[in-house]
DNA sequence: CGGACTTTTGAAGTAATTCAAGGGGAGTGG
DNA sequence: CCACTCCCCTTGAATTACTTCAAAAGTCCG
């Protein structure tokens, strides 16, 4: 079980935080568990805390009113959710859930206001954080408004498998269960799309992929495919 | 010409800041105009300063490898561009350019931060400010991953209204030259679709447009087809 | 009046969704 | 240990919304 303290010193929101600092800061906050499925925070809800993901994995998301869903991003450890406090907001916006045990450290919003005043290179990391965020969800727009489904899909798999990817003798791993719903939603597109999509890339030897398990064969294949210099890390 | 420290008063950046400090910020930046189609920055160039818009409409865009543009967001008095070099990234995402004349208040990074440090709550609307915008975008990109092309350009046109909208006798009028191929780019759709869409809708004495031009005539019922509640205000 | 955009509209084509049905795996409970 | 059941995944077939292709008609400005 890694420290609190390591992982508040390599989170993005805190990094460069001296350790008594990084001590004042775990000291403020309170821990919460989640068992599989569990919601964090509820979309229309008030805004009423910052979490840090300590262990686990989360998943943040936005229901239409038809109850269809969008995924909009996998939290794992140092991941932040609930920003919508940290910027002043009153309602959040979408539903962070667990979507395997998970442990997070939390904050009410009056607590972390006092922490940002107190240490100001938070409030910049924040602002950091949100911008790279923000950056993230401009280009995902893009891909969304001109990318046909198998690349968006192809994008997909290479984001998780960066976020979560564990190397293996036959590829790199998405190292959660993830379902074709799960792929597709994140996509933009159907399962039934995701699913035909992956039988073809299973066919062609790039991904070998299951019930809730997609291995990526070939990386960097699939990031040409797909228009991407990127490589898997 | 309204006055510098109005609109910095007023803008979202800068708001409940006092006199002196207005002052302040507002000799540490410098002055630019752009003509009519100039680019105020450039997608991926380095970031290097952060601008307030004092006067025009500027547009943020982002363009693919293909060339193909995707609108981001269209600028006005009081609006923020540039945000990258506030959140500290290196390079800016896309690119924002004059729709007409326009005249924007400008700080190097620098100068900048060293403004967010002297007065704290300069840092807080920042946050603010990009969770709005965080915000948006998930909306955004739920709406393009699960609505029709015409229900997104309803709410394009809907929310061009709100914030560039002159209300006139015949209805809300865009105050500013919007082609369809504008429309289709923030839509996410093509100019022919849009056209399609809006000749539809003219037929049903929704809306009134030419060349450039767009007039909501029926705000409410307008809304109600694409499924918001909401009022043009 | 010429020329450059912008817009419209038809027709063809297609990617992707929807509809529909069936086939696995994994876990549970008898 | 087997059977049952619940998901998850797959795969055709039909449909459709939207794009692409193509051409012509407006509209504004110099």
């Amino acid at each position: 079980m890694e420290q609190t303290s390591d992982i508040l010193g390599r989170s993005e929101l805190f990094e460069g935080l001296a350790a008594p600092a990084r001590a004042a800061v775990s000291a403020a906050g309170f821990h919460r568990r989640l068992g599989e499925g569990e919601a964090l925070l509820r979309q229309g809800d008030a805004a009423d805390g910052v979490f840090l993901v300590l262990s686990g994995l989360l998943r943040a998301s936005q229901t239409t009113a038809e109850g269809q869903q969008v995924a909009i991003r996998y939290l794992g450890p140092g991941d932040v959710a609930g920003y919508t406090a940290l910027t002043g907001g009153s309602v959040h916006p979408g539903t962070v859930s667990a979507v395997e045990d998970s442990e997070v450290l939390g904050w009410a919003n009056a607590a972390f206001r006092r922490l940002m005043a107190e240490h100001p290179s938070i409030a910049m990391n924040a602002l950091a954080l949100l911008g790279t965020r923000y950056h993230e969800m401009q280009v995902r727009l893009r891909e969304l408004s001109t990318e046909p489904a198998a690349q968006r899909i192809g994008r997909t798999l290479l984001r998780l498998a960066r976020q979560a990817g564990r190397r293996s003798a036959r590829g790199v791993e998405i190292a959660f269960p993830l379902s074709r719903q799960d792929v597709a939603e994140m996509s933009g597109t159907t399962l039934h799309t995701a699913s035909r999509t992956l039988a073809d890339w299973e066919e062609r030897g790039l991904v070998d992929s299951g019930r809730l398990r997609i291995v990526l064969r070939a990386p960097q294949a699939l990031a040409e495919l797909v228009g991407e210099d990127d490589e898997t890390a």
